[in-house]
DNA sequence: GCCGTTTTCGGCCCGACTGTTTTCAGTCG
């Protein structure tokens, strides 16, 4: 089982406890299951050496829950939890608006089993006879279940942010703002969204409302308060906008910005400390007196706390580090120099070599490697050890003919194949100035031979980087069953290095698999994998995901100088 | 179910908005 596995498991025993009316055990669930996601180790080993019970939230009951997952992969309790829940609860209570309450009463007294029996029943009109019920209610129920049967999936957080971007930049064309965020998962840079969280800081809310609500992507408004607002944009992805006055823009910012999970622990330390944290500020309880609110680098202060960076607020461990002094030093976007990872014409890439440097040294990259794919890869036009040899030349003419002064790193995405070796001959590989190593087929192989596999790609002595090493696509599909420890292990003790793929549907390794290769001791590379020009943009996400699991510029190969970079992928020959 | 410079028992974050209400519960973030 993986840590999401288990996590998953204590999520979905959350919401039954929940629909069951009991308190205090969902938010224990859920606290468990959010520290197992962002555990560093896999949770495997960490039940083999016992330090599975340290994770903040898991007590001895949850303690052998975690045992019985790994030991059997299945639980009891959960399979009991299930059979007691009536058909279609869970189902229902996912519709916006209905929580676990309203949930039980539909279920109960109309007797209806699943989402499709209760939209016929509101439609014919028997929700709003309800107890408690009335027309309104109806219709945003039926109004929910659209909502739910159009919306899909998340978005990726390269989706997202454009269209965020867009919307606050229609809003200063509008108004002038000066304080004006993206807050929610999306500052926090989370790999998917739900629904974008808008923050103004300003006195004339009405004004700010109008605006919002009138962006000609608005679909339909939700709700709108004095100063809460939430409409659904063309495609169904939700935004949310608040309007605070000035003087607690920072106390906002920290609030909207989340997570829930990090924001409880501030607010518990604040009660400790005997003050209300809010909204709208940092309080004194027994006075009301306000301590901070117009900064958020106040809110932390008045809590005894240096500023934390968003991305990471997610209750695993910063408030701990930030106590201690211990916060990283994140890699900050200014620190990165090139792309590592990026198609050319020459496989299944849309551009020339030529075009993609040029446009490497518009965005002032220092280098960027071409790594085109290898001959199995034959559906991406993979090229032929005689084909690889061919564009190193032609690489270095684009290199002369270039004007931006960009280093153009000659390079491969070479196969790794089912047994571990690799889709072009050593003497191929030895001419490479950069040598990334991915699988692409079968990915569904059993846990011990997918970690061999990889392990072989590594200790064969040929290559510098591990692509998109766990193979996943957020939402399609899952990433391959690998003993990452194992491998990161080996990565070190052979300098090889792991990838963040930037791709935003890959983000592969993602935030809580990348501290766990720095706690291993592994260097991280970014690469983009674009196969076209704009492609080029997605290294931000590499960043963030990189932010979002601890990485600092010393953790980073693309932070060097183009010199180093090389001296660093000429290592693996010496 | 977890947790402890106030606690090993008794707490557990905080406020906006809505709808169906005569004063508040449910839901959301």
């Amino acid at each position: 089982m993986r840590n999401e596995d288990v996590a998953a498991v204590f999520y979905e025993i959350a919401d039954i406890l929940e629909l069951q009316g009991i308190a205090f055990k969902p938010q224990a669930y859920r606290r468990a299951a959010s520290a197992i996601e962002q555990l560093d180790v896999e949770i495997a080993s960490a039940v083999a050496s016992g330090t599975h019970r340290e994770i903040p939230g898991v007590g001895e009951a949850i303690a052998k829950k975690i045992e019985e997952l790994v030991r059997t992969g299945s639980l009891d309790y959960l399979e009991r939890l299930r059979a007691e829940t009536p058909p279609g609860l869970l189902e229902i209570m996912s519709v916006p608006d209905i929580g676990p309450k309203t949930a039980m009463i539909l279920v109960h007294d109309l007797g209806v089993s699943s989402l499709g029996e209760l939209k016929e029943a509101a439609l014919a009109g028997k929700v709003k006879k309800l107890k408690g019920f009335g027309e309104r209610t109806e219709e945003r129920i039926l109004s929910g279940i659209k909502t739910l049967e159009s919306k899909g999936r998340r978005a990726f957080l390269g989706e997202a942010l454009p269209v965020a971007r867009a919307y606050v930049e229609y809003l200063m064309g509008r108004i002038r703002l000066d304080l004006i965020d993206v807050c929610g998962s999306l500052r926090r840079g989370k790999e998917t969204i739900g629904d974008m969280d808008i923050l103004v800081g300003w006195d004339n809310a009405p004004a700010v409302t109008d605006a919002f609500t009138q962006y000609e992507r608005v679909d339909e408004v939700i709700v709108s308060g004095a100063t809460k607002t939430s409409v659904r944009l063309a495609g169904g992805f939700q935004a949310d906008l608040r309007i605070v006055e000035r003087s607690s823009y920072g106390a906002a910012l920290q609030y909207f910005t989340g997570s829930k999970e990090h924001n409880v622990l501030i607010r518990k330390m604040g009660i400790e400390k005997g003050l209300k944290v809010n909204e709208y500020g940092v309080f004194e309880r027994d006075s009301n007196r306000k301590l901070a609110g117009d900064t958020e680098d106040g809110v932390y202060e008045a809590l005894g706390l240096p500023w934390i960076p968003p991305e990471l607020r997610e209750d695993a461990g910063e408030i701990d580090a930030a106590l201690r002094g211990a916060l990283p030093t994140l890699l900050e976007p200014s620190d990165v120099k090139g792309d590592l990872h990026v198609h050319s014409e020459w496989s299944d890439g849309a551009d020339s070599i030529d075009d993609i440097v040029s446009a490497a040294a518009a965005k002032g990259h220092k280098f960027v490697a071409i790594t085109d794919h290898t001959q199995s890869l034959s559906i991406a036009n993979g090229l032929s050890p005689e084909k690889v040899l061919a564009q190193i030349e032609a690489v270095r003419k684009a290199e002369e003919r270039s004007e931006g002064g960009v280093r153009a790193f000659a390079g491969s995405e070479v196969d790794i194949l089912a047994d571990g070796s690799l889709d072009l001959p050593p003497s191929v590989l030895r001419e490479l100035d950069v040598v990334i190593a991915s699988v692409h087929s079968r990915l569904k192989m059993e846990p011990k031979e997918m970690t061999a596999r990889l392990v072989a790609a590594i200790e064969s002595g040929e290559i510098d980087i591990v692509g998109h090493p766990t193979g996943r696509i957020i939402g399609r599909r899952d990433p391959a069953s690998i003993d990452l420890e194992k491998v990161f292990e080996s990565a070190r003790e052979n300098g090889v290095m792991m990838e963040i793929n930037a791709f935003p549907d890959r983000l592969d390794l993602r935030d809580a698999h990348c501290r766990m290769a720095k706690d291993n001791g592994v260097m991280m590379t970014i690469g983009t994998d674009a196969h076209s020009l704009r492609h080029l943009d997605y290294l931000e996400f590499g960043i963030i995901t990189a932010r979002r699991g601890w990485l600092e510029k010393s953790d980073v190969l693309n932070t060097l100088d183009p010199a180093k970079v090389e001296k660093k992928l000429r290592g693996r020959r010496a």
